[in-house]
DNA sequence: GAAAAACTACTTGAAAACCAGTATTTTTTT
DNA sequence: AAAAAAATACTGGTTTTCAAGTAGTTTTTC
């Protein structure tokens, strides 16, 4: 290691001084990366990175003034060559999938081994995305929590809420299923009745949320 | 092994021979692990399952009469003591979602190693639930399939948007936001032109599949 | 074969969403 | 300071959904 002469350059942002000493600790032997500051405030961090070239961003999604995936949408707006990894102690998943659409190409959990992390900074300093095992197990596990008392659908309902899903009103799928319009309504009803959805939209939540479609 | 007298009872539902007697042979060695039978379709399989004392199956999703997904509804209905494994090509999130909410405790790919096989085989047969790395791993992958071209919404819509997706009203919004429920219809016509959706229901399902709720 | 569940279809009336514009004010960016 | 983007609010009319019932037919299940 330490061959080359340019050196990954890291910007840390954290609110946790036993986290940055850690993150710190954690890369200081290593020769091709170089922690170059740390920032405990969103604002600091992006004024850092206005001044300063950098390559990967370190970021904690909880943050005193402003919120993690907020940041990186700023940092990947402006400087698309940055690389932002997310940073947590939890692997929810609408964050780290926000995170993501937001620019992020990385996601660590704060139980994150030395290892691991060396080589998510070298997988996303080469374009590349990198996620923690740690992540995708956490990312499993959220199946089971949408689980629980999933009302039992009839066919002909699941059938009808994949259409409604799929964004076609009650007289398109009246036509595609060769019934009355007035009979997709009353199975319209007792989804909605049996899914405690009050409209459309929540019937749709939930429908995606417990997997139905 | 095979020091106990009770051997875990495997049914294999499959309609391709080569996978029937990949898996045999897998399961062969092991003094645990019995193969009563192996059906190629889901009529036998059920047939099979009403005459004979099963511990676990192994369930193909693509059979030529029906689908595994159903299926698995069927067996984990009646028979709440048995525990099955699904069985696929791809990692489809969405079908493994819909096999764990039919009762399934258990998926695997087809390119499964033998390690991994039995240890899930004995892990549902403990109660518990298995899921293979490479479908944590395919999993993850969907994520990035509905990335791609998200369209760019303001603070305000994406406020708007999560409230729509709760299944609030344009009344209740404008309430909590303190704006006026003509504006809300704006914001939301404008959510609708930019999502490319026609409707609440492709307005909901977009949003999530994009997670920008 | 009886009972239960599912699928079908209707009425009537109200509420909410959708369409297609225009237009002013505020905020952000250059 | 000017331009662009975002947030605000309106008119007026159409379509769709929601609420709350009733009720006959078909299919499953016991």
């Amino acid at each position: 290691m330490a061959l080359s002469t340019v050196k990954i350059r890291v910007l840390i942002v954290d609110d946790h001084p036993l986290v940055i000493e850690g993150l710190k600790s954690l890369l200081r032997d290593n020769g091709d990366i170089r922690v170059l500051a740390s920032c405990n405030n969103g604002k600091d961090a992006l004024e850092f990175l206005n001044e300063n070239q950098v390559d990967i961003v370190l970021l904690d999604i909880n943050l005193p003034d402003m919120s993690g995936i907020d940041i990186c949408e700023l940092i990947t707006r402006k400087q698309k060559d940055i690389a932002v990894i997310g940073l947590s102690t939890y692997g929810e998943r609408s964050i780290i999938n926000q995170m993501i659409s937001n620019g992020a190409r990385g996601y660590l959990l704060k139980n994150v081994t030395e290892i691991e992390l060396i080589e998510a900074i070298n997988t996303v300093y080469r374009g590349n995305c990198y996620f923690g095992v740690e992540v995708q197990k956490a990312m499993a596990n959220t199946i089971f929590h949408s689980l629980g008392n999933t009302p039992r659908l009839t066919k002909r309902e699941k059938q009808i809420l994949k259409l409604v899903v799929s964004g076609k009103t009650n007289n398109q799928i009246a036509e595609d299923l060769f019934i009355s319009p007035l009979t997709v309504e009353t199975h319209r009803r007792n989804l909605m009745k049996k899914m405690k959805a009050s409209n459309t939209a929540s019937l749709v939540k939930m429908a995606i949320e417990k997997s139905l479609v």
